[in-house]
DNA sequence: GATGAATGAGAATTCATTCAT
DNA sequence: AATGAATGAATTCTCATTCAT
């Protein structure tokens, strides 16, 4: 709706510079999270950064926590975007291939820059898994319905239980890895592992059948 | 006179009082990470809490750092040293019992004090993985030689790998839900599905045919 | 508007304002230095005498040493613009007169305010003579090429070395009688004996034969 | 007196053992003037390098002050025992002979360990050019009573001027040719021009007839 | 006498935030 | 809207000194 026919052709360049300034904000803190010391996560320092006046970074953040959270809000859209992709791409797909493709979702964008999630997953520990309560329930409801589908082929009688813990396990193996060895993330030995632990906790076995 | 007849009573004094307050401001610490937010671990603050002056504080650790430091070595100790007892007693048993008391074992503190456990986790992440790598290559080490043994009977041909996913999973798992849902650690239904996924992921199966 | 008609007044306010603070910052080191015990040079003092914030002595210094140096720098320049006025004056004059004015020049400033000066000399043991080599190079070069102007006039055959004494021996008699007694530093008899003190040096005998 | 007869052959060793904390003490504070950055002088490092604890710091000195007070006493003590010495030994001898070897013991200790002189001078400056009057009295008198033999060789009519002038000049240039360049203090270039300068004050020529 | 644990005032420095321009 | 100077409470850390053992 916002891009989709552009009857105006004159954006208005107050919103344009006002968003570049905010994009440069939230780039600031994203390159700083990610270069390791989280201590350098001053206000002063991100608009130094940013290239922005400290003045117009509280034009638009009212406080600190705040540039945080609309980073981790647009990081759990990207990823909740790249997990319904996926997931309608395996629509009437075996239930295995979904499972997998799920895993595979979950892993890309970790993959692609692990660092950052990784400063992701500290921010979240620090500020309260609250704030991202909405992506794991929505999560959850994703797969939910996917083993609903599927209900007679795995082992789980209680699927909210299976999902909850199909979900949890699927984040706490990747969470982890990333902490302990970030390289491992991107392999695709340590895919095969994820999908065979979930896999195996559904159904006892992790032979796909593949037909692709 | 001072430790001819009194033996065993009275050490050194001066370690004594130096000893209580070095555990002071660490017990101190441990307060504050528990009590939610970890805003308040200012050194001052530390020293209030443990009622010992600030200058006694820096007289035993060099930085605010260190203080967390020794607390989380001390823990991954106390952690080892569970992990090895429970492992101990199950030697010789069947696999699947040993693996259950394992994920017993490193259930068992977790579930003692979610909050600190839970801040640990948040610590480890801001200082830096590496300083708990010992301990987590003590796990693998003691995993790996726990599947050792039983290499005829589990799915993963290469053992490396999975002990590291098998220590991972279970870790991940444990923060993942300690994180979400504190309380639900320490029940059994949350035992059961651990080891449920951990067994599945080893022999595709988690019936335990028990004998104790 | 703002620069077209009100030329050389208004500068950016905004760097006013800044060099307003520097300024006072600056100001207020130099007067506790003369204020005797320079034991309160810390820089909350600082701020306070200077009427700004602790926080606006950190936007312009990184720490207190960078105040002192400051000072110094600009100190170092004062007296070096004053040398280099009055030798450009003298120029072919007698050496002796050249000489005198050369003397006259380097006790101007301490004269002027001895407390400041000596406080200087105090700092700059502290901190490192390096920090002023380029001043002393400037003075050596200065004189060196006065005496190559007059060397047959002179005893010293080695002009370097006679540079280096007659320069480090101005600035200690001045610095030695400013420690043992400021105010003598001012009076026209410790100028003569300066003098005598040199010209002797350079050619055993201090008769000058004026013009002016 | 102190050690003429050592009739109890048995000191005491208590006494003994002071005077080995305090020369601990005393060696360590020097240790650090020496070590460049004066900033360890806490009382509590001066004690860890001394080898003694900090209470028997404050046994023996009241506070840091009186440390380095002490340090000087010596040290004034010391050079003035130098002086007396060469003076005594150039009895008899020619005016300037016995300024050369005046200035040769003004020399003698500072060349010996520049870096400890230069620390010297500069906490001479940080509490007060008082704490050395005596010395600088004694050493104004000692140059005044050699004037005095020798009035009628000499250029300045008030000897009393000339005495300070002479030793005034003496110190400084020594004091400040450590500070620009330790090394030079040491070679008998300086020591040549150092009584160049000097003599010539005094006579117009520094021509020495020798005769030892 | 010696020890070293303890103290706490105070110095250095940071950082979120406000506000005049 | 943007700027960046200014603020000052809060934080980290030091150091001279005291005192119980």
């Amino acid at each position: 709706m916002t891009s989709q026919v552009a009857v105006k052709a004159r954006k208005k360049p107050t919103q344009n510079r006002a968003q570049a300034t905010v994009d440069a904000i939230l780039g600031a803190m994203a390159h700083i999270l990610i270069g390791g010391e989280s201590g350098k996560t001053s206000t002063n320092h991100i608009a130094k950064i940013a290239g922005v006046s400290i003045g117009s970074l509280y034009q638009y953040f009212p406080n600190k926590e705040s540039i945080v959270l609309a980073l981790i809000n647009s990081y759990s859209e990207k990823l909740l975007h790249q997990i319904t992709i996926h997931i309608e791409q395996s629509q009437g797909r075996p239930m295995k291939i979904a499972i997998r493709d799920y895993l595979r979702a979950m892993l890309l964008i970790p993959a692609k820059n692990p660092k950052l999630h990784q400063a992701f997953v500290g921010e979240v520990i620090r500020i309260g898994h609250h704030h991202i309560r909405e992506l794991e329930d929505k999560l959850i409801k994703i797969v939910y319905e996917l083993l609903l589908e599927h209900r007679d082929e795995i082992l789980p009688k209680d699927l909210r239980l299976a999902a909850f813990i199909l979900v949890t396990t699927a984040e706490g193996i990747i969470n982890m890895a990333l902490l302990k060895n970030p390289e491992v993330v991107a392999t695709p030995e340590f895919e095969s592992e994820l999908v065979a632990v979930i896999l195996r906790y559904l159904t006892g076995s992790d032979e796909i059948e593949e037909d692709s």
